[in-house]
DNA sequence: AATTAATATTGCAATATTACGATAATGATT
DNA sequence: AATCATTATCGTAATATTGCAATATTAATT
């Protein structure tokens, strides 16, 4: 064994555990917060800006984009990144509404 | 290698990462939803609505708790767990603040 | 067409996660 | 104190993730 059983679960729960795996990663975080920071579009630089090698920076790009949560246009022979509100937003909107259902009944 | 470079990021980066990490596995978001749906502690239980062994779920559990996701307290010789509503408010209001610098500049 | 620059892919080693059977620990019940 | 019920821990096999060097791909530039 080893593998996650995601057929035992609804689609919904898996849909928002991948974007919230796809986020668990300190790199990922990073790059999220430097498309903020930069607050347009950015081709290339989120290499230079992290720690970590060129692949391995691609690699956490391609899982960030996999997952819904950036967008790359091809602008020349470099890549023009950006957030992908709607995702995003979904995850935002989960967790409102955990907060909501719990806020109810206050027990522990 | 393969161990993640922790010591690279922030500890905000980190900290962020690892409440979405205890999120991104299906189970533990059928666990929060099973709390949610609850809206009260929940003692025992847990373990029959998964379709998961008891050792998995516990170690599911645990991991839960270690985010700061849930909280568990001892009844008796059984255990009563309900979400932790401090942490699910620190991711959320994180991706309310995402949402926001986005929605100032578009371009993709 | 050769060169350069930017990004992706491949392949692999190190480490982490997932899942569960077996077993332990703890508290309630008899 | 023996038994039962509930939850945790240990040990281990299967699988996934992380990171990077080497290499490939793609498009611009010379």
């Amino acid at each position: 064994m080893g593998a996650t059983k995601t057929d035992h679960f609804t689609d919904q729960q898996n849909k928002i555990a991948n974007i919230a795996k796809a986020l668990g990663h300190p790199a990922r975080i990073a790059i999220i917060e430097y498309l903020m920071k930069a607050n347009e579009c950015i081709c290339g630089d989120i290499v230079n800006e992290l720690p970590l090698a060129q692949p391995t920076v691609s690699q956490h790009l391609k899982e960030l984009k996999n997952a819904g949560l950036i967008k790359g246009n091809i602008e020349g022979n470099s890549i023009c990144y950006c957030i992908d509100e709607k995702t995003i937003e979904t995850i935002n909107k989960y967790f409102s509404k955990v907060i909501n259902s719990v806020s109810k009944a206050k027990c522990c």
